[in-house]
DNA sequence: TGATAGCATT
């Protein structure tokens, strides 16, 4: 029975038919028959030329790890006449199939003439195993018309897996139940198994519960139903009830309740379990191994995590693919990539869910050079186009490297965009600073018939509201998801809180606060830091009592909230509380922007000193916010040598950053050191440092306008000019003298007094005051800080044109009303 | 004679 598929490969060129023999002979006695790749050397042939000697074909079934060496058997097999019996016959089938060659071992099936159960069996599970769920259906069908043979006992559990796949088995069930083969064991765990992934527990339990007799597999059925569901608690009471009734948990028990453990967050159970396998020898298994290394951690128990992973000696993909997971969600992003170059030496190929954790990880570690890397590994092997969640990473890869550009373009580039893509994409914008390109993007995706946003979009967008200060679209959405979802997430609750929190809306972002669960830190963080921002320093402390009292752990964050509520009201005393707190009783080391914040709170209050005696003591190297909040300081209370010191060793680590400069050359102003403004001028003007654009936003008529310094283009760009001038008239015969410390261009008196009046906060004002009814308030935001000048002008406008005026800058909130700001001047 | 099946981890 010659087979035309076999035994073309180039390198038995001669095997077919009765050449073959001939093959052997012309190379003599030992001969290694599968001699192309070192992996295959272990297959030898003994003695095929010496006649007297048998093949051991057994030998060769199991030592076969590819396709072309299967080929090579079946040839041998052909040759020798053994592969006319149908037992050997089927055997290639199955070895085709578990080498993942359907084709091949369909068209083995073929070429068997009179086929028995077995051989049908045998084809069908072929396509199970290599996931052509609706070949496997299809083949069951065609065994059941071919008269000669009915389906058995065996040929409906792989075909109750491809429907459960093909999320379609009422009818197969049906047929089940006609054949009577519902009651025996595998095929009753099947149908379990089946209605587990349809998401139908109740039908799957009940056939469970009818089951006579039930065996590991079936429990094991059970629990993984539950566990794959997301019903942890179930999963853990039937593996109690298995327990009860004398059942030992084995390798497939033990890593299917693992992630379920992980998930009740029951680090107790996980161990007593994980004691359990070494007992009773399961702990070097690799599918419990790598269930180990998994729930570790979640647990975030990296040493229980590694120790596991050092102590197997079989590791697979998933094994590596966990311990690179495991550093990479744990912040460790170089270890992670050890564990990548390790997997790399030994030989072992990373799939796409390596690369997922590899963009993470890279995202992490800030290297745009591998971020390059790992996007080329990635378009050489085309998977981008194969699979859109690694699409995603790739996009928040450099989202995060703060690359956005390539992000789009990566966006741009995935074929079937999911949620997940416009969110990432929205998401990246925000994350950037980018909050009018966040909704431009929200707005097109809105667009999409096919997506619809879920609480990942809310999460996503709503900062860019905050950022913007667009109360009415934060509304607006609000509305939606109160509309869609009867049940509000605790992060999109917290964005909401923020949004209202950051658009001035005390009132509203404390009632949605009392309505969310604060069993987290998250909520809490979030409202503390609103009050924080509208200089109600000690609600804040208040809030965090309340916390406390309620049992909610804080995190690093609810002391960088806390910190700058406390250096936002000057309490000092306050502050040093909290910073002790954070570190005694809740073990948190402090950040830079923890101590960022002390430098200020100390600073801000005068204790130069003190400030600079921190600094020195602290166990991080100070970076720029840290010399840039004791320069702050030094501005506000005119010491000049430190604040020239203070600059220095800015200038030493962010050399770039315009901001500084305008407060040192303020520092000179303020005191009359002419000679030092002029030398911090022409510092600026050498090193052509980047400005960022100043700019501030105010809503109107559901619309953001934004305006930035020295703006002409606007269509009301006359009248706003208009209104800035007659104000100024105003303002100055009560009193108004322009501060010209402010300004860092180095020209006449008359055009600083314009460019002062051309600050992006003035023209915002003014388009305000100008297209809104008489004494309405009026809400702006601005990208940096207020300067001081504006902060001036604006006490004075709130006075003439009686209107209360809240401006948002980057730092914090100030109330204008009757000449006078909530802040006290102190900001 | 022999060979075919369910439940497991990122």
């Amino acid at each position: 029975m010659p087979s035309p598929h076999v035994g073309t490969d180039r390198l038995l060129p001669t095997c077919k038919g009765r050449h073959f023999p001939q093959y052997f002979q012309s190379h003599g006695t030992h001969h290694q028959l599968y001699s192309t790749s070192a992996s295959c050397a272990q297959v030898w042939y003994h003695d095929v030329g010496s006649e007297n000697k048998e093949i051991d074909f057994e030998f060769l079934f199991e030592s076969c790890t590819k396709t072309q060496l299967a080929k090579r058997l079946h040839a041998l097999l052909v040759v020798s006449g053994k592969a006319q019996s149908i037992f050997i016959a089927t055997r290639v089938v199955n070895l085709y199939a578990s080498l993942g060659n359907v084709t091949s071992a369909r068209f083995t099936f073929d070429q068997i003439p009179n086929k028995d159960a077995y051989t049908w069996n045998s084809m069908i599970s072929a396509y199970v195993r290599n996931s052509q769920f609706h070949g496997a259906v299809n083949c069951l069908y065609e065994m059941f018309l071919n008269s000669q043979v009915r389906p058995d006992f065996y040929s409906f559990p792989p075909v109750l897996k491809a429907c459960g796949n093909l999320l379609d088995g009422k009818k197969m069930h049906c047929w089940v139940s006609k054949l009577g083969f519902e009651w025996d064991v595998y095929v009753a765990a099947s149908l379990v198994h089946m209605y587990c992934r349809f998401g139908a527990l109740t039908v799957a339990y009940k056939i469970f519960r009818d089951m006579p007799f039930r065996d590991n597999g079936s429990w094991n059925a059970m629990i993984s139903g539950f566990c794959q569901n997301g019903n942890a608690v179930e999963a853990l009471d039937v593996l109690d009830e298995m327990r009860l009734e004398g059942m030992k948990m084995d390798c497939v028990t033990i890593s299917t309740i693992l992630p379920a453990c992980a998930l009740m967050d029951d680090i107790l159970q996980g161990k007593l379990i994980h004691l359990y396998a070494i007992k009773h020898g399961l702990e070097f298994d690799v599918f419990v191994s790598n269930a180990l290394i998994n729930m570790y951690a979640k647990f975030g128990n990296l040493g229980h995590a590694h120790k596991v992973f050092d102590q197997m000696s079989v590791r697979d993909l998933v094994s590596w693919n966990s311990i690179i997971a495991a550093y990479e969600q744990n912040g460790n992003p170089d270890s992670a990539l050890k564990f990548f170059s390790g997997m790399q030496s030994n030989g072992v190929q990373p799939d796409m869910l390596t690369l997922v954790s590899l963009a993470s990880t890279v995202a992490q570690s800030r290297d745009c050079q591998s971020g390059r890397s790992v996007h080329g590994f990635i378009l050489r092997r085309c998977w981008i186009v194969e699979g859109v969640v690694l699409g995603n990473a790739v996009m928040d890869m450099y989202a995060k490297l703060g690359i956005i550009d390539y992000a789009r373009r990566v966006f741009e580039e995935i074929p079937s965009k999911d949620v997940v893509s416009w969110n990432t994409l929205i998401g990246g914008y925000g994350q950037n600073g980018l909050a009018s390109e966040a909704i431009e993007v929200f707005n097109l995706m809105e667009g999409c018939e096919d997506i619809r946003p879920n609480q990942g979009t809310w999460v996503c967008i709503l900062p860019a509201y905050s950022h913007l200060g667009a109360l009415k679209l934060g509304k607006k959405v609000h509305g939606r998801i109160i509309k869609d979802s009867s049940l509000l997430d605790v992060y999109v609750s917290t964005c909401l809180i923020d949004v209202y929190g950051k658009c001035g809306r005390l009132d509203d972002a404390m009632s949605l606060f009392f309505e969310v669960p604060r069993t987290n830190s998250v909520p809490w963080n979030a409202i503390i830091s609103c009050h924080g921002i509208h200089g109600h320093g000690e609600t804040s402390m208040q809030l965090f009592g309340a916390m406390r009292d309620e049992g909610v752990k804080p995190d690093h964050v609810t002391f960088i909230s806390l910190l700058s509520s406390c250096s936002h009201s000057g309490l000092v005393d306050k502050g040093q509380w909290c910073f002790h707190v954070m570190q005694e009783e809740y073990g948190i080391k402090p950040c830079l922007k923890h101590y960022g914040c002390m430098v200020d709170i100390l600073g801000r209050a005068g204790y130069l000193e003190k400030a600079y005696d921190f600094i020195k003591k602290m166990h991080l190297r100070p970076d720029a916010s840290i010399w840039g909040a004791l320069l702050g300081a030094c501005r506000i209370h005119g010491n000049i040598e430190l604040g020239k010191f203070a600059s220095d060793r800015l200038f030493e680590v962010d050399s770039e950053n315009a901001g500084y400069y305008v407060l040192l050359s303020n520092l000179y102003a303020n005191v009359g050191k002419w000679e030092g403004v002029d030398e911090v001028r022409s510092m600026a003007r050498d090193r052509g440092l980047k400005k960022t654009p100043g700019w501030s936003s105010i809503e109107l008529n559901n619309r953001i306008e934004v305006f930035y310094t020295a703006n002409q283009s606007h269509p009301q760009c006359e009248a706003i000019y208009k209104e800035l001038e007659s104000l100024t008239a105003k303002m100055k015969s009560l009193g108004y003298i322009p501060d010209y410390s402010f300004v860092l261009q180095d020209v006449e008196e008359d055009e600083k007094e314009y460019i002062l009046m051309s600050h992006s906060e003035r023209l915002a004002i003014a388009y305000g005051i100008i297209s809104t009814p008489h004494k309405s308030p009026i809400r702006i935001f601005k990208n940096l800080r207020v300067c001081g000048d504006c902060h001036n002008v604006t006490k004075f406008i709130s006075k003439i044109t009686e209107r209360e005026i809240v401006v948002r800058d980057s730092n914090r909130f100030h109330h204008f009303k009757d000449g006078v700001c909530s802040c006290g001047d102190y900001w």
